[in-house]
Order: C-alpha cells, then sequence, then structure tokens
DNA sequence: AACTCGTGGCG
DNA sequence: TCGCCAAGAGT
C-alpha cells in the first residue's frame, strides 16, 4: 500500500476530532505532558484527567514535587493503579532537580533515563512536548498499523523489529507534522480504531484499511492471556494500600490484618510494599505511607 | 523473554 | 454477568 496516502485523512480526521486533554493545549507544560504519560501508562484517560489536574495545581513543577515526601504522591495517586508508577514520578521529578535545573529535557535519552520512563513514554514527551520527530509506539497506534497496514487485528505481544520499520517507514519527514502524525494515529486508536468493538463507518481510513478490505479476518495469533486478579498478590497489595492512603496517622498492623485473610499472603505482600518504598514501618507493628 | 505490578468501566 | 482491556516499565 501507498502508506503515505494515510497521512492526509487522518490529519485531517483528527483536526476535527481530537479531544480537548490538558496535557495537549498549547499552554500545557512539558512537565504536564510527563505527568499525563506516567498517569496514563495502562490507565484510562477517564480516570487519570481529575488527579492530573490536582496534581499539576498542586506540584506546578518538578521542583515542587521533589520537595514532598515520597508519601504525598502515593497518597496523590489515588486509585489510579500501579502506585510505584507514583514513586517513580517522584523519582524522576528529583532526577530532573538534580541532572536538568529542574526542567523537563527535550532529548529522548534524557527522557528515558529518567525513571517510569520507557521506550513509550520518552518517545511521546519529546514529540508532544518538544515537536521531536519519533517513532512513538504505544497500544493505540500498534493497534491502528496492525490493522490498517499489517491486515490483521492484533498486533504481536511485543513490539517486534518489522512493526518498528514500518512505523519509521510512515513518520512524516519534518518535525512538526511526524509530532501531529503521532498524537492523530493514537487518537484515532482511541476513538475510532478500538480494541473491541471498531467503528470502521466513523474510520478516515477505511477505504484503504488492510484488515477491513480482507474482510475482517479473525485473530488467529497466540492466546492472549488473561489477567488473573482474584486471590493475587496484587489484589492483596492494593488492599492494603487503600487502608494506608486512607489514613492520615500511621495504622497498626491489626487494620492491615482485616482487610486480607490470608495471614502468610498478606506478611509477604506487605513485606513487598515496603521493600518497594510504597509503606513504611514506623514502629513494631506500625506502618504508614513513607 | 516472561512475569509482575492496580483499578474500574464497559459490552 | 464477567472477561477484556486501558497513552507500559522494570526485572
Amino acid at each position: 500500500m501507498a502508506t503515505s496516502e494515510l497521512h492526509t485523512p487522518v490529519l485531517d480526521w483528527y483536526d476535527e476530532h481530537q479531544r480537548d486533554l490538558p496535557w495537549r493545549r498549547p499552554e500545557a507544560s512539558p512537565w504536564s505532558v510527563l505527568v499525563s504519560e506516567l498517569m496514563l501508562q495502562q490507565t484510562p484517560v477517564k480516570r487519570v484527567l481529575p488527579v492530573h489536574e490536582a496534581w499539576l495545581e498542586r506540584w506546578p513543577t518538578p521542583a515542587d514535587l521533589a520537595a514532598e515526601p515520597t508519601g504525598e504522591a502515593v497518597r496523590a495517586w489515588g486509585r489510579l493503579g500501579y502506585p510505584r508508577r507514583a514513586l517513580r514520578l517522584h523519582a524522576a521529578a528529583t532526577a530532573i532537580v538534580a541532572d536538568h535545573d529542574g526542567e523537563v529535557p527535550a532529548d529522548y535519552d534524557d527522557l528515558i533515563a529518567l525513571p517510569g520512563v520507557g521506550d513509550y513514554t520518552a518517545a511521546a514527551v519529546a514529540s508532544f512536548a518538544f515537536g521531536r520527530r519519533h517513532v512513538v509506539l504505544d497500544t493505540n497506534v500498534r493497534r491502528v498499523l496492525a490493522r490498517a497496514v499489517g491486515g490483521v487485528e492484533w498486533p504481536a505481544r511485543s513490539v517486534t523489529r518489522a512493526e518498528r520499520d514500518a512505523a519509521a517507514l510512515l513518520l512524516p519527514a519534518d518535525d512538526a507534522t511526524a509530532a501531529t502524525w503521532a498524537v492523530a494515529v493514537m487518537e484515532l486508536g482511541a476513538l475510532v480504531c478500538t480494541a473491541t468493538g471498531p467503528r470502521c463507518a466513523a474510520c478516515p481510513v477505511a477505504d484503504r484499511c488492510a484488515w477491513r478490505l480482507a474482510g475482517h479476518p479473525a485473530y488467529d495469533g497466540p492466546p492472549r492471556r488473561a489477567q488473573a486478579w482474584e486471590g493475587t498478590d496484587r489484589q492483596c497489595r492494593g488492599r492494603l494500600m487503600v487502608v494506608l492512603r486512607e489514613s492520615h496517622a500511621p495504622v497498626h498492623r491489626s487494620a492491615l490484618d482485616a482487610v486480607w485473610p490470608d495471614e502468610e499472603q498478606r506478611t509477604r505482600c506487605l513485606a513487598g510494599l515496603v521493600a518497594d518504598g510504597l509503606v513504611a514501618q514506623v514502629a513494631a507493628d506500625v506502618y504508614a505511607l513513607p
């Protein structure tokens, strides 16, 4: 397919249908973009919005966050999930103050060196906040390209070399258009080319989508494992964190015992949370956010 | 490379 | 109802 012919319809569609998100506004700081990207890792936009707003209100710069105890970040993280991201964001803020004069760096290499910033987030911040030209491969982009270009419903489990090469070939040559392209494809995946129930009737490239043109062939790759939840350590850790987040005073062990029946698992998870830096033991049998 | 790490909304 | 999935990173 002449992949360059995807550009105009996708860019035009984005111009008309893009969501008004706080971290996309012209006045949004690179710090706002970085905060949003950490929060959006595996968490839907709708749930991020209020937390992001409160976060930027309270900590308008990396230095503001770095000056606080890590526990304040964990508490403000609320129920976004994966609270280690709050610790990483705090650590990233600290590194930005220490190594970059308090300014979020614009270079991919500097960004990816920050805690909690991997390939996707480094490329996203460089692209969205600084207008740099990068291949931005998130779950939305990967799904759109798998369908429109690859002709299959789902991409591979992890990013392949061929996938990255294909995305690089699609990237417009100049920085500004490349940055818009990156966010536009992502938005198309989020709003139209969704994981379940894609709205092909509303898709600007439906008439040239390889998957649709092939008649929407069923997925025939390896089974995609469902996330286990009931009875897992993650569920146990989540229960323990709720107690600590909701208490503004240190908590006795008995209050933690009450939320998970299996003593062995509960003890292991609490030790894990302490080891992760999400929980501090402040006295014998007394715990608090760090 | 496979596994771990939260939470909640939606079809 | 309940399985699926959401702007991934670290190990």
